[in-house]
DNA sequence: GGTAAGGTTGGACGTGCGTCAAACAATAGA
DNA sequence: TCTATTGTTTGACGCACGTCCAACCTTACC
């Protein structure tokens, strides 16, 4: 019945918390993405959008829910993504025009570092 | 007289360890960049390369000098910088060749964003 | 209503980080 | 040679992080 008794309970097509674009820090966003994990998840985002929180194709099986959980809410609360309540699903976005407004082109040296580095390890093994 | 016994003592004109170009994680610079006081020194070095470390003149008064040592070293095992030793100085210089090679772009849209946060901060208030 | 699935929360655990203080090494200058 | 300066190293402390587990709340589907 959507009583919202306590921590904070999710409603139909609600936006999580997350900061306003001006309150977006460069520290808390390159912390954010100084996480394999979240380097993951960051690029995952940036190439398949509107993503599906499907925690297990996302190669992050080995992680439990819970810690797929925590990073989301590091990413969101860092201004890196967007998450939409969907019935009982998260539909995560990257925030890329907020990101883009206040930080112009650093995703996308992020997202072709990332290439850089993930071509030059399949080019060396 | 140079006998380098015990931990690891500079000899005059040598780098500091640091790691190789291809050996540069963009997790661990992100990582690195990811706190304010290391954001403070990138930017530093960028502007005023071959920066000689006047710990006290880069804005870190407040700061004990072992701990600039301490973001000093994960600066440079980073690959963000490289530390030669020259007398009892250190002579910093951000690895500005080789993060365009592995990374390019990268450390222009860091450096832009750095900008544009501080120009942000300062028009509020 | 009852049950299963998707996510969040809180606690717990080990590990690492940022900071300082003290001890030390090497150089520069007297 | 003695002393001051510069920076590193080590240890200590508090705190935050990454991970898992257990409990819980919604929503969806019988």
């Amino acid at each position: 019945m959507a009583v919202k008794q306590k921590g904070w309970v999710p409603v139909e097509g609600e936006l999580l918390p997350q900061p306003d674009i001006q309150d977006i820090r460069l520290a808390k966003v390159l912390n954010a993405l100084g996480d394999p994990v979240r380097m993951h998840l960051f690029r995952a985002f940036a190439t398949d959008d509107q993503c599906d929180c499907d925690c297990a194709r996302l190669g992050l099986g080995h992680l439990h829910k819970s810690t797929v959980s925590h990073h989301m809410r590091v990413l969101r609360e860092a201004g890196v993504t967007s998450t939409r309540a969907v019935g009982r699903n998260r539909h995560v976005a990257l925030r890329r025009a907020d990101l883009d407004a206040r930080f112009p082109g650093l995703v996308e040296a992020l997202l072709a570092a990332g290439a850089a580095e993930e071509a030059a390890e399949g080019a060396e093994r």
